[in-house]
DNA sequence: AACATATATTACATATATAAACTATAACCA
DNA sequence: TGGTTATAGTTTATATATGTAATATATGTT
């Protein structure tokens, strides 16, 4: 195998699966980061994520988490509050406005990751997923 | 599995890839694209490239490659030269700074590739790729 | 010659990274 | 208690990276 063979791979999916997302997400006024911020405030059992969680998650610097954040407050899609518990702490939730929306795209994207995996059946998936998830663990993140 | 899974671990690796990169190549004073298209040159038959092929190859924008490429020429790692028989085309070629340098980052380079992969046995790796691959079929790029 | 196309560059706008300083709160400990 | 240190997040400034659109130049076409 060439050098560096998978690394390219890799650069050129990620490309494209940021470009396809943005070129959806447009037309909602958001874009693929913001979306993955959304989501995965989304997808948490209490409804509400710190900062500090979403960089972790999303693998961005804080000053970034800051600056997306606000975008996404301005547009009224989430809203910050002070933790009771430790004042210090930000949670971050969802606006009723901000889950409409997620409602209103969610087919959109879904049709979207249909069609990247469609050239994969099930079993590949899964298969792709593992070994993506080992080689994750041999690099520095 | 989780909607997005796939997009999520694609990010993450692409995001260590590139941050491990840049890390081993800082002290040569190049960073990680500079180094994609300086081994795009290097691997060609003629020794050339043009910046139309360089983008191609890299999935950069055409901007960004006069900008990546002026960078390697104020380094003095590669030259232009205006093509004779189609005098709208730039040929680009590295210099003997530019081999040299290739020659010094090279051992240090391998040694991070042989790190990416060490979690990954070697029919792994082939089957990561061709999964991969497969993948990178149905996306728009 | 007039027009359309291809190649590369330029100028501008946007996005992201990095690092330092700052605010507020919490934890610790003598 | 009072004083120090640590943590969470934001802010600010700066640097780097990337994307978009318009421009210049060369080529091909009719």
């Amino acid at each position: 195998m060439g050098p560096g063979k998978l690394a390219r791979l890799i650069k050129h999916i990620h490309k494209a699966l940021h470009d396809d997302a943005n070129a959806i997400l447009k037309p909602y006024g958001i874009n693929h980061p913001e979306y993955n911020l959304l989501m995965m405030i989304y997808g948490t059992e209490s409804g509400t994520m710190l900062p500090s969680e979403l960089a972790e998650a999303a693998g961005e610097k804080s000053a970034n988490i800051t600056r997306l954040t606000n975008e996404l407050c301005e547009k009224g899609l989430i809203v910050r509050a002070s933790s009771a518990e430790d004042r210090r702490k930000v949670e971050l939730s969802l606006t009723p406005a901000g889950l409409a929306l997620i409602n209103r795209f969610l087919p959109d994207i879904c049709g979207l990751l249909e069609r990247q995996g469609r050239d994969l059946s099930l079993t590949e998936q899964k298969q792709l997923e593992k070994l993506l998830k080992k080689m994750l663990n041999g690099l520095s993140a």
